[in-house]
DNA sequence: ACATCCTATAGATAAAAACCTATGAGGTGC
DNA sequence: GCACCTCATAGGTTTTTATCTATAGGATGT
């Protein structure tokens, strides 16, 4: 037998010559004259070199032959509709994989969506990669996930960036710090103390330092940590200011003191990333969707930016 | 999706695809050229409305979607893999169908080679239909069977007969009947009894009417009755005489005694009959060998007559 | 005996499939 | 920067396939 020569219409065919009994009626049923049915029959049976159907005084008899091509045949539609099946799902967005890769900063605002999202969509699968802004860029460049998340919109090639939340910078110190319990202070009073940074390339970073550099000021002290956590902890302790983003700050927390800088709005947003050069998954637009739909009822509304639609998905 | 564009060939080269990883690796596997592989995977991309393989950076990755094509193929071609192995055991003989129909008297030879048959070939289903004469030529008419035995030889058209076993005539009388003891009778001394015999059209009772036709002899009393064992019964509680074939006779069976005609010697032999214009199954043909080589080992080596080899299958 | 079913075969055609060669574009390695 | 991969695309040829119409031969039923 010679599977090559074997089509799926020529099976269609034959299945349908066995469920009928007849070939005029398989005919008249798929639409075709009798003499291709009857042509289709016999090159399907030279194909597997054993007759499947032989004339029986004026009926069709279907050999043993025959019969297990048949039954192979109903398991090979079924496994082809099992399989369109779960494309519908795939195309639906009702199962698949989107990866998001997100810098550090962004883990405290993600879940939010992600959670609810999850729930509505249990078989989508939703693999998280959390790295700093180089790592993900890196990421980016590589087009390893379907949806980046920064918080500084990273003008790359193939990049297509839309902003969803503002994401405001306050200035933290630490409760018996001497700047505590000030009520209005400048930025230049902030820059003689010891500040606590995230590492160079960090969006907080960047941006805080821009503004620095535009208003001609230099910090006297600074020392670099790795996490925001780490920076939060060692601000209540005493260690110095920081600058943060206030969605990381927990609610309730009263181990440090947020000051009250009036000549100053340091803000930056936070952007849903794709490349546009790659096909993006139907799980992905699925989500963006979501997203688009739901964000004021899942992050504070007051901080939405909601500007999504302006992803221009394909 | 459109199963009707789908081809297994097209799959064959896709799932090589996945395996290698590689458009060139497969090509040069296939025997093909590697454009010939792009344009079959674009293609099948076509086919499924989905993209099934993306380049990233240089190399392959299969989607999602791909992904469970790749697994449907496996199964399908697992399904028609074993469907193969299912024609090679048909065509091999070991396994299909072998539909006999024989004359009531032949069910006290064909077990003998029946049995034995189905031991060395487990997995061939042997139905069996036993009537009288003119039930299995109507079936023959029909070709409802694959094997017909007859003890006649039928001349019909399309019938293809050959012998295999001879089958001698006995003549059987109640052991108090008057010629229970005579040791030298002619045919004619046997008329005035009462004679217990088939109906008519069986193999046994035509040849024993025509051998009393052609010496001009006339039964001056029978009765008929349905099968052997009726008759057998019959004539050893004393209702008359009867003409059985010596196939028949339980080895020593006492209740009846064997006459000795000595100008009579009435036999007919036993056909293995198959229609020309059918095809005939594998599992028929493997019967038929079978018998062909075994008939001595397994049926009385005096009465084989084996000119089964005449047998043209083509 | 004739009309009416079936299926098989022959001959023809238009579409498609299955390939090829040639060439181009994007990366990697030295 | 150049040789050498990879894959993609364009253009072309040869088979193969999927159909059709026309026709013929058996069976069946009236």
């Amino acid at each position: 037998m010679n599977i090559r020569q074997l089509s799926f219409r020529l099976l269609e065919v034959f299945m349908s010559v066995v469920k009928t009994g007849s070939i005029s009626e398989t005919a008249r049923g798929l639409h075709l004259t009798q003499p291709t049915v009857s042509l289709q029959i016999k090159r399907l049976q030279e194909a597997v070199g054993e007759p499947l159907i032989i004339m029986q005084q004026q009926k069709l008899q279907i050999t043993e032959a025959g019969m297990a091509l048949f039954r192979t045949c109903q398991q090979v539609f079924g496994h082809f509709e099992d399989y369109q099946d779960y494309l519908a799902e795939l195309k639906g967005g009702e199962r698949g994989r989107c990866k998001i890769a997100m810098v550090n900063t962004a883990q405290y605002i993600l879940p939010k969506l992600l959670g609810p999202y999850s729930n509505e969509h249990p078989h989508v699968e939703l693999p998280l990669e959390i790295g700093n802004r180089s790592a993900v860029l890196a990421r980016f460049e590589r087009g390893e996930d379907d949806i980046y998340v920064f918080s500084h919109p990273p003008s790359l090639e193939h990049a297509q960036a839309a902003r969803f939340l503002h994401n405001p910078l306050v200035f933290i110190v630490p409760l018996n710090h001497p700047l505590a319990d000030k009520t209005a202070l400048k930025l230049a009073d902030l820059v003689p103390y010891r500040f606590l940074l995230r590492e160079t390339g960090s969006a907080t970073r960047m941006l805080f330092e821009s503004e620095l550099q535009s208003r001609g000021l230099v910090l006297s002290d600074s020392v670099q940590m790795a996490s925001n956590e780490a920076i939060r902890v060692a601000v209540a302790s005493g260690m110095g200011i920081a600058v943060l983003s206030q969605h990381v700050l927990p609610k309730g927390d009263n181990s440090f003191k947020v000051l009250n800088v009036t000549d100053t709005s340091l803000a930056s947003h936070w952007y849903f990333v794709v490349r546009t050069d790659r096909h993006i998954s139907h799980a992905a637009r699925s989500f963006l969707k979501f997203a688009e739909q739901h964000l004021e009822l899942y992050l504070d509304e007051k901080w939405v930016r909601n500007e999504l639609r302006g992803l221009n998905l394909k």
